[in-house]
Order: C-alpha cells, then sequence, then structure tokens
DNA sequence: CGCGAATCAGACAGACCTGTCTAGTATGGA
DNA sequence: TCCATACTAGACAGGTCTGTCTGATTCGCG
C-alpha cells in the first residue's frame, strides 16, 4: 500500500469526521475552527492547508453528507420494483435515518438556515434539493402519472416537512405519517391516458 | 394621553422593528447586538434594561411574530364558513406570506436552527409550532374525520415543508402546491361513521 | 542516510461578541 | 422649580472568532 492509509488516518479524514460530528449536532454558526481541531487532535494548519477556509470545511462536511445520503436512498430504491414502491421507499429510507439517535434535521436545510444569502454554503444545499426532486420527478414519471413536476413539488413539501417535524418535535414516526400522505397522493394523482 | 407615544416611539417598540428586520433576513446568530442598536437607534443600556439579554429580544421578537402570523391566519379564517374551507385557508394565508418580497422561510424553524437544545428560543419556537398542530387538529375534528390527529399531521407536514420550499427554491408558489395536496388528503380521509 | 512532504504545537493579529458601568440629557408631572 | 423616569453615548472588560505565521517533528521513500 502506498500511504499506509489503514493505520494512520489522514488530518483530511480526522478534520471531515469532527465536523460531520460538530457541525451537524450543534450548528455551522456555533462551532468554532479551534473546537473542530480540538476534537479531531489537528493543527491548525492543517485544515487551512486542506480545505482553506472555514467555508471549505463546511462545504466539504455538506458533501459528504450529501454523497451519504444518496446512497442510502439509491441502496433502499434497489429493494423495491415499482417506480410507486420506490416513490414510498424513499420515505423508509428517510424512516431509517430519523431512527439514528443523533438525528437532529436535515443537515442542508439547517446549514442554510445559518448562512448568508450567496454562500457557496448555500449552493451545496441546493445541489442536493434538486437531486431529490429530479428522483421523484424521474420516478413519478416512469410511474406514469399525468403531471409528475407537480406531484414531485408535493412529495418534495412531505419529504422536506418530515424532516422538520422529526427533529422539532423529536418524533422519528413523521416519515410515517408522510409515506401515508404521500401513498394518498400518489393514489389520487391522475394518470396520463 | 399619557405619554405621547403617538410622537415618540419608545426604545422598546425601535427595538423590536429593528430585530425583526436584522434577526428574520440574516439569522439570529449572525446579527449581534451592536448592528441591532444601531439600527434601532437606541443606546446599549436600554436594550439591557429592556429585555435583560440578547436571548430576551430574540424571544420578544419571536413573540412578536407569532402574534402576527396567529391574527393572520384567524383573519383568513373568517372569510371562510365551512371547516374544510378553512383548513385550506390556512394555506392561502401562507401564500400572502410567501408573496412578501422579504419573505424569508419560517422564523421560528430558522431560529430554533441555529440556537442549542434547550434555549428558551427553542420553547418559543415550539410553542408557535403546537398552536399550529392544535388548530388543524380542531378543524379536522369538526370537519368528522376518522383521525384528525393523523390528518392534522400530515397537513403540518405540508405546512412545514411548504415554507421550507418557498425559501429555498425562492418559489412562492409552494403554497399552492401545498393546498393542493391538502385538499388531496382531505379527499382520501376517512370519515368518521 | 538524507530529502521532502505532511503534520503538529501554539503564538499572534485583528476583529467581533455580550454584557456592565459611568455619566450626561431630556421631559412630564407634582 | 425640582424630581423621577426614560433614555443616550460610549468606554471598558473578558471572551471568542477566523486566519496567518514560525518552527519543530514525524515518516515514507529514494
Amino acid at each position: 500500500m502506498a500511504t499506509r492509509t489503514a493505520i494512520k488516518v489522514s488530518a483530511r479524514e480526522r478534520l471531515l469526521e469532527a465536523a460531520d460530528e460538530l457541525f451537524y449536532q450543534q450548528g455551522v454558526q456555533t462551532v468554532g475552527i479551534d473546537r473542530v481541531i480540538e476534537h479531531a487532535g489537528v493543527a491548525k494548519a492543517s485544515l487551512y492547508n486542506t480545505f482553506g477556509s472555514k467555508e471549505g470545511l463546511v462545504c466539504a462536511y455538506l458533501e459528504q453528507r450529501f454523497e451519504r445520503a444518496r446512497s442510502r436512498i439509491i441502496r433502499t430504491l434497489t429493494r423495491f420494483r415499482t417506480p410507486r414502491e420506490q416513490i414510498l421507499g424513499v420515505f423508509d429510507a428517510l424512516g431509517e435515518a430519523f431512527t439514528d439517535p443523533g438525528y437532529n434535521g436535515c443537515a442542508f436545510v439547517r446549514a442554510s438556515a445559518e448562512t448568508a444569502e450567496d454562500s457557496a454554503i448555500r449552493r451545496t444545499a441546493e445541489h442536493y434539493r434538486s437531486w431529490v426532486r429530479e428522483l421523484f420527478t424521474e420516478l413519478a414519471t416512469t410511474c406514469g402519472y399525468a403531471e409528475p413536476e407537480e406531484l414531485a413539488r408535493q412529495l418534495l413539501l412531505l419529504y422536506d416537512g418530515a424532516g422538520q417535524a422529526a427533529r422539532m418535535d423529536r418524533d422519528p414516526s413523521a416519515a410515517t405519517t408522510a409515506r401515508g400522505a404521500a401513498a394518498a397522493l400518489l393514489d389520487a394523482a391522475p394518470i396520463v391516458g
């Protein structure tokens, strides 16, 4: 092996892990650089050499979250065959995430809420958001619904709302509630032809 | 008149107005005390005499928001007669709020996202949230639905999700989308007896 | 061995934060 | 006229923040 990565974890990886824990639990504004490097056991210079700035670290943290969320959802989708089951499966994946005792809401929504209008952080959050929307749109199109975009928008409302409720009410069953509502919307939506 | 309030606006009112603009647009963590008092044209001592701390000011700002949101919703409800129309009317009131060019998401959600777990700010946000949920529950009960609590939870998901979408996608039509989804849920939900 | 890259430890600058305190000013009512 | 109340202006303390910089140390690799 080239650089014994199995034994010694790189500063980059330790920083990302610490950022994930601290930023997600306590918020990207509340947590300072010093807390992150202390938790990671890494020198401050390493952080600035690797990520350039705090904003760079926050974006890397969000991108890592995005990759994980995406692979979790895609993995769930493979368990179902029909697009209708797959749409509802997205809410199952959400429910899985909610059962994590450390669940603290959608990382992208929260980071965006803490950040100014035109930042790179906002753009990263929007990237995730449009991915979910397009996923719903594709699945709804495959189902043969007459207005897949509008249906996808409705499903996204449930998706967002479930994350909100799970956090603010500390109630993981919000995913089940959202799943039930989604099923009702799918039943009610007009099919093409 | 006792203290000529018509001519000179009190420090308290000016502070609340400045807090509303700055905290809502830019976030309660981002905006510092100095910016608030400068924008209000008020001495720092007046802030601490009136509200005790920054947290006190933030809570007062949120309570003012709560009162305004509540009266806006109640005003909208009086325009409709049946409880079903009133449920959908809540989403009309939401749409009104979204058309404000300064709309920047649900103030309670955002303040909560920026704040630690056990703060008075969180409690104020939860207060608002439970009010909305109870309103939906009462209206759903009056409609005669078999499971008004579950239906109210579903409607709250749409309510939350609409605020989220309106902010992140800068799309006021999220209220219309949510209204349409709510109508579908009302049509699909079982009636008692 | 010796080089170079990665990393560590921590001082430092400069800005901003909340909250306290002193001192001065305006004004309405007794 | 005098006093209480409400307010203004701003210095100050003590802390935290981001980001830079210096110098030492580790370690894989030729």
